[in-house]
DNA sequence: TTCAACCACTT
DNA sequence: ACCCTTGGTTGAA
């Protein structure tokens, strides 16, 4: 333990962490010099209610007989609907540890009363309150006691260039697996410390417990980053720990106890999503590669920004959905701006705000492309444009049905929005906007590869953020949701689409495809600076940014397989005439591919990627055939690596749930045979054994339960194959009839 | 062989 | 508990 109380009163540092104590929010701080200093700042967080007089004396009554010190005083706050101030009565708890306890005592009463700001997480309220964030470089004053005198952050959440604590890491992970360790055997633990990798011997666990107390003590890590931690590593350390008797240090703060969160299974934009259980650290941050959302999608450097600009903790931010960020942004526009936060009703949630959130989402327009390949054709993307569209025509829950600006109405619609207050929605998305511009902007002018990948996973993390806000404002849980508002923005997004396609065909050009945000227009002798004006034009005229996202070779539209003619949105393999490639909605998009057919659609396209034109194109047709042709050898002759047959899916059901026998349902059942656990939302990994088997059982088997008497399903995969490097062939009739003559 | 029901994927 | 984006599979009619 290398932390200590400080002799000094005044320094600098990082902000770590915040978490409730009984007695004030504990902050650590990492200085300059290296140290990890642990603060306390005295914090009385506050929840406002209204209602009749009699029901506010049951609660201050409630309040007495909960034995907590609190205070309670009128005040004035902004209901954010009604418009204005509305009297209500703060009470506020002296001791943060009990502020849930009291708030959800009060929420019981019920009757007259409504609630407000009740039901936010703690540091994200002290973060509000102090106008701080995780990972701010602060300033601050304490007594010799630890106590905070003075906190303030000395740089911005805005800012795109912010210097960060030097942070000591350990890695946690087991020995060489693939896929789920909890579906099948599991290797034993490594430790990884400076880039040295070494296994924690299982045989003597006791030695395993105090080896890794040893590097704890030694090297005094900021952060804990594992693969499975969650979990597997620290259920099984910590069982070990308690069995063998053996405290294991992983706090931090030796006062504070595991801090751990139960398994949860819940959905969320369209599918089921499994959370395992999470085992936060005090003083310390443990976070797990293999449950969390946005360390996948956009890394440390994701995390580290998603998390000061939403300002929830970070070890909190890594198992959290993106709505939670974007919601806590909200909050926080609104606590500031003191507007009333009303607590959250939990209704039962819509298994259709998922699908609202989809690009061929009803909401949104689409023009179906004619199937085949084409030529000199261009595509024009909206940037960002739900989120733009919300912040230029001003769209929020409480500015949608205004009576003071009637003429004021959205396209095709009778809502009505307001024109002279400023919405919370945008108040938060405008700035969202102009950082994320300025980090691509950075992005391209940036030639240095480390600084491009920083700016790449900042800029990714706040995209998340942009996205998920237009399907939060639909969200019937949302706290500052309204449908009404949603349908304005689909309005919109409709009228400046068919307004893009009107421009463009005006200046001469056909439109191909569109699809909510993005069209793809054709011309003879299309040309850049031709596609960079349209673009301005249209920009001018729908006040939205549209980018030339490219202009193709060539560009191949893939026809629907149950609609034979007609082709589907987002389906489509093109190439730049930079030479790069675009693909939409194929085999190797799709995470439930087997990967010897994502490789061998791979290898096909990086192929016909050479082709300058279709007349090209064609010509490089048989080479294609010779690829397919050997690939279909090997898997006919059983020569393919069983690793790459592996399908993956995801299940969203208990395996006892299923009504059918498809492949999945019978490899949950028979994981679940062998006292394997599968939640709902939770991938299983498995090859085909047997499609046509009269025994669903024996058609498929998990991955982590394959040897080497079983064999896969040859013709099965080959099946899977052809069905996706077929449409490559199709604009070449006589090929396509010879390697596919049954039209399989 | 047909077709309704079921199930998972997509940014 | 929704009432539907597409594609694929299952199993009864």
């Amino acid at each position: 333990m290398t932390s200590k109380t400080p002799f000094l009163s005044e320094g600098e540092g990082w902000l770590l962490d915040a978490y409730p104590t009984p007695d004030g929010m504990l902050l650590w701080m990492a200085t300059q010099g290296g140290e990890r200093i642990p603060l306390r700042d005295p914090f009385h967080p506050c929840l406002y209610l209204n209602g009749t007089g009699s029901d506010l004396k049951r609660a201050l009554a409630l309040l007495e007989r909960l034995r907590t010190p609190f205070s309670t005083r009128q005040t004035e706050k902004i209901d954010l609907f009604v418009g204005n101030s509305i009297p209500v009565l703060e009470v506020s708890v002296h001791s943060p540890t009990e502020f849930p306890r009291v708030a959800s005592q009060l929420t019981r009463l019920g009757g007259s009363l409504s609630f407000y700001n009740c039901d936010l997480a703690l540091p994200q309220l002290y973060f509000y309150e102090r106008d701080l964030f995780p990972l701010a470089f602060c300033s601050f004053s304490a007594g010799s006691d630890g106590t905070v005198l003075k906190i303030r952050a000395l740089d911005s959440l805005w800012d795109t260039h912010y210097p960060l604590p030097p942070l000591r890491h350990l890695g946690l992970k087991l020995e060489g697996i693939s896929g789920n360790p909890a579906h099948g055997p599991r290797g034993r633990i490594e430790i990884e410390v400076e880039g040295e990798t070494r296994v924690l011997e299982g045989e003597n666990p006791g030695i395993l417990l105090e080896t890794l107390n040893h590097y704890l003590q030694k090297e005094d890590p900021d952060l804990i980053l594992t693969d499975w931690g969650d979990s597997q590593i620290f259920p099984e350390l910590t069982r070990l720990s308690e069995r063998l008797r053996v405290p294991l240090s992983l706090n931090r703060d030796p006062r504070s106890a595991l801090r751990g969160k139960k398994d949860r299974s819940y959905f969320s934009y369209g599918q089921t999503i499994f959370r395992s259980g999470s085992w936060i650290l005090a003083g310390r941050w443990h976070l797990d590669r293999k449950n969390s959302f946005i360390l996948a999608e956009a890394g440390l450097e994701g995390l580290f920004e998603q998390s000061r600009v939403t300002r929830i903790p970070i070890q909190s931010l890594s198992r959290s959905s993106t709505g939670t960020g974007i919601t806590s942004m909200q909050m926080d526009r609104a606590y500031r701006d003191g507007i009333l936060i009303p607590w959250r009703k939990s209704e039962p949630e819509s298994f259709k705000t998922g699908l609202e959130l989809l690009s061929t989402d009803k909401g949104g327009l689409v023009f179906l492309p004619p199937s085949g390949l084409h030529e000199s054709v261009a595509e024009l993307d909206f940037a960002s444009m739900y989120p733009a569209i919300m912040t230029t025509y001003n769209i929020s829950p409480e500015t949608i049905g205004c009576t003071c600006c009637p003429e004021n109405l959205a396209p095709e619609t009778r809502h009505t929005i307001c024109t002279r207050r400023k919405g919370l929605i945008p108040a938060v998305l405008e700035p969202l906007l102009a950082k994320r511009k300025r980090y691509k902007d950075a992005l391209n002018a940036s030639g240095d590869p480390s600084l491009r990948k920083q700016y790449e996973q900042r800029q990714k993390a706040l995209k998340w953020l942009l996205v998920v806000s237009f399907g939060y404002l639909g969200y019937k849980n949302a706290r500052f949701g309204r449908i009404e508002a949603h349908e304005c923005v689909t309005a919109y997004s409709r009228e400046k689409l068919l307004q893009a396609k009107e421009i463009a065909e005006a200046s001469g050009y056909r439109l191909l495809h569109g699809i909510v945000d993005s069209i793809w227009i054709q011309k003879h002798g299309i040309t850049e600076g031709g596609c960079l004006s349209l673009a301005k034009e249209i920009s001018d005229a729908t006040k939205l940014p549209i980018n030339l996202e490219g202009i193709y070779r060539w560009i191949d539209f893939f026809p629907s397989r149950s609609r034979p003619g007609l082709a589907v949105p987002n389906r489509f393999f093109g190439v730049y005439q930079s030479g790069e490639t675009k693909v939409r909605g194929l085999e190797v998009r799709r995470s439930d591919s087997p990967p010897f057919v994502q490789n061998t659609q791979k290898s096909i396209m990086n192929l016909l990627a050479r082709a300058r034109d279709i007349q090209e194109y064609k010509a490089l047709l048989p080479e294609a055939k010779a690829l397919l042709g050997d690939a279909l050898r090997q898997v006919r002759e059983g020569r393919v690596p069983i690793r790459e047959l592996v399908i993956r899916r995801k299940i969203a059901r208990e395996p006892d749930q299923h009504q059918r026998a498809t492949l999945q349902a019978v490899v949950a059942q028979e994981l679940s045979a062998r006292g394997i656990r599968i939640h709902p939302g939770e991938s299983i990994q498995y090859i085909i054994t047997n499609a046509k088997d009269k025994d669903p059982a024996s058609r498929a088997r998990s991955y982590a339960t394959f040897s080497p008497d079983h064999t896969y399903d040859r013709e099965q995969y080959a099946r899977l194959l052809i069905r996706a490097v077929e449409p490559f062939f199709s604009s070449c009739d006589t090929m396509r009839k010879e390697l596919f003559p049954d039209g399989s």
